[in-house]
DNA sequence: CTGAAAGCGCTTACAG
DNA sequence: CTGAAAGCGCTTACAG
């Protein structure tokens, strides 16, 4: 009596959720002349079956095409298989490339995964956003590049498998909670220290929101200063894209002082750019522009945009591999960070010229 | 995201009410004084529950912060509150902003959404991408903007609830899959008529992959060089990136009557126009270039891109609504076009001048 | 309008 | 090593 979809006539009550095939365990068990609990066994590879069975189970779910209900297997308790992305954003460059990483890890370890998305950093918006994560996985990873990916990681319930990419290690080290992150301090600073030995009497900092003080990034820029002797301009900057970028631009364009800016990342950079461009500020002749995050355009820009390479990918990959070893239980997993980020010189960047 | 103006802060007090302590409908019954069947009644809000009744579950259900278990109820057989997107990239300006609209609407129809990446156009992998997405939802969404995407739209089982969003409408209407798209065709024609009346001779174009013959943009372009009696040069292109802008810009500089161009996208243009800057070919002095998609850089770029404005997160929600249609089971919906794309004029398209 | 039954497909114990 | 039980939290019928 094996369960089969009539679906010739759809009337408007029908169960939503059919597949073509309902093979379950119990028709795979008959077919290969088991009990169900044996085939359970074999699916979940991780209880003593003898060979011969297994590999007689193995047929039956080949040949019967069976599929596991991920449905039943969350309900009944079993290992999840499932984690859901909590972010603020899925298009700016560096969210999708975690995004991207994250999913092509989870892929490789057969793991469905959703996201849910941040409308805001307001209470009431993060708390849904990780409600919504909770109920529909068996794991979360968050991204907290920014405040609301910040107070969503703090909004998990405490007992429940998690991992993290984050901006910056600093801030609250939830217990417990292990997180990636990438340590672009030294890059930071060897960026500032390139336009500096550029001979450029300061370096200007244009920062994402979050990382105006905590970041690393911001750190290094702040350090390569300090060693130079240099006071720090303020930083500034209030968004993540071009449009932002191009603000910034426009103050610092009216600055003489401003003849070389690092930008936290390379949108910024853009935008930066087009305002210089259009104050009649050459780049690089006038004004030298170093970007972050090393987009894949980047290259392409014209000057092409020297920048600091970030391996967002890799960061998402190795969130995921995190949040294997919390599912995996033993003990919670060591926060470290992700990867060597480098300085690639390209156009955007050049001499000091006294005469702006 | 607005990173100001917040009601109050957001203590982590709360975090208690975050998680549901596996409360069941058997405990909000128990603690309305009614039967576990009329609180899935309440929570489904479909059968007859007389007001008072109702009252008192909802309060219960607020009191003890209950969230129904997603998985029981699709075990069960309720309706779907989740889809999976099929896609081929999530980087891609145009797909990322598909799925940014898509998760709009799912999420203010509180649906979990979740992806499933086509690791290629490969038969495996399609199939693999589309069982993976099969098991994890109840329905499904497949962005086919490409090769791997029409195959994976082909490929999902007859009877699954499924809408699309495609490139162009044309090959292989699936029975009772709808559909939506972009209606560009108007548009190419007006942008490749916009670069025939600055002067130009004749407009090539770069493609994406899958546009090159059967894309209605490809139309467009293909219409206006005929009205204007012209013969259309081959189209080239064999890539979606910067990358593989700039092959084939670089073999298009070589030619001289290539001096006004139409890319399936800006990130081609991106690259079409580095590639003419290292040639020594001035934009538009030399050559004029039109992009697609209007992506947010577009703007930003120097000189500013001239291109047609897709509105992709419009369609991305248009397939959620048309999900929901199918999902509401009155027979299956209209596949129709979305958006009324348009020529954005910037600064890289000009005049033609007889000397390159 | 409301309650008692049966069962979705699986997984953990528990017995052999 | 393998099978028989019990149950995950919900939803559909089915009875009143």
């Amino acid at each position: 009596m094996s369960v089969t979809g009539h679906t010739s006539a759809a009337p408007a009550g029908q169960r939503a959720g059919t597949r073509s095939k309902s093979v379950s365990i119990r028709d795979v068990a008959k077919a290969a002349g088991v009990s169900y609990q044996t085939v359970s066994r074999v699916i979940n590879s991780n209880s003593y079956v003898k060979e011969s069975t297994r590999e007689r189970v193995e047929q039956a779910i080949r040949e019967l095409g069976f599929r596991p209900n991920s449905a039943a297997r969350a309900l009944a308790g079993g290992e999840t298989r499932s984690l859901t992305v909590v972010t603020s954003n899925t298009t700016l460059y560096g969210y999708a490339a975690v995004l991207q990483g994250i999913e092509e890890a989870a892929r490789a370890a057969s793991f469905a995964v959703g996201i849910s998305v941040l409308e805001s950093d307001g209470e009431q918006d993060v708390r849904i956003a990780v409600e919504r994560a909770v109920d529909s996985s068996g794991s979360v990873i968050v991204i907290a590049f920014d405040r609301a990916g910040v107070r969503a990681l703090e909004a998990m319930p405490a007992d429940f498998p998690l991992a993290a990419a984050v901006e910056t290690p600093a801030a609250r080290p939830a217990a417990g909670r292990p997180w990636v992150w990438i340590d672009d301090e030294a890059a930071a600073r060897a960026a500032t220290r390139y336009l500096l030995d550029l001979g450029h009497p300061t370096v200007h900092y244009v920062a994402i929101p979050s990382s105006t003080d905590t970041s690393r990034r911001a750190a290094g820029w702040r350090a390569a200063l300090a060693e130079a002797g240099v006071a720090a301009p303020e930083a500034v900057g209030s968004g993540w894209d071009a449009p932002a970028g191009y603000q910034a631009g426009r103050r610092l364009a009216r600055d003489p002082r401003a003849t070389a800016i690092l930008c936290g990342n390379d949108d910024l950079a853009l935008g930066v750019i087009r305002a210089m461009h259009e104050a009649g500020r050459a780049i690089p002749d006038s004004v030298s522009v170093v970007g972050f995050d090393n987009a894949p355009q980047s290259a392409f820009y014209t000057p092409s945009l020297t920048t600091v390479h970030l391996d967002f990918a890799g960061l998402g990959r190795a969130a995921f591999a995190q949040l294997q070893e919390v599912l995996a239980g033993a003990g919670s997993p060591k926060s470290h960070p992700v990867g060597r980020p480098e300085l690639v010189v390209r156009e955007s960047a050049g001499a000091y010229s006294a005469a702006p």
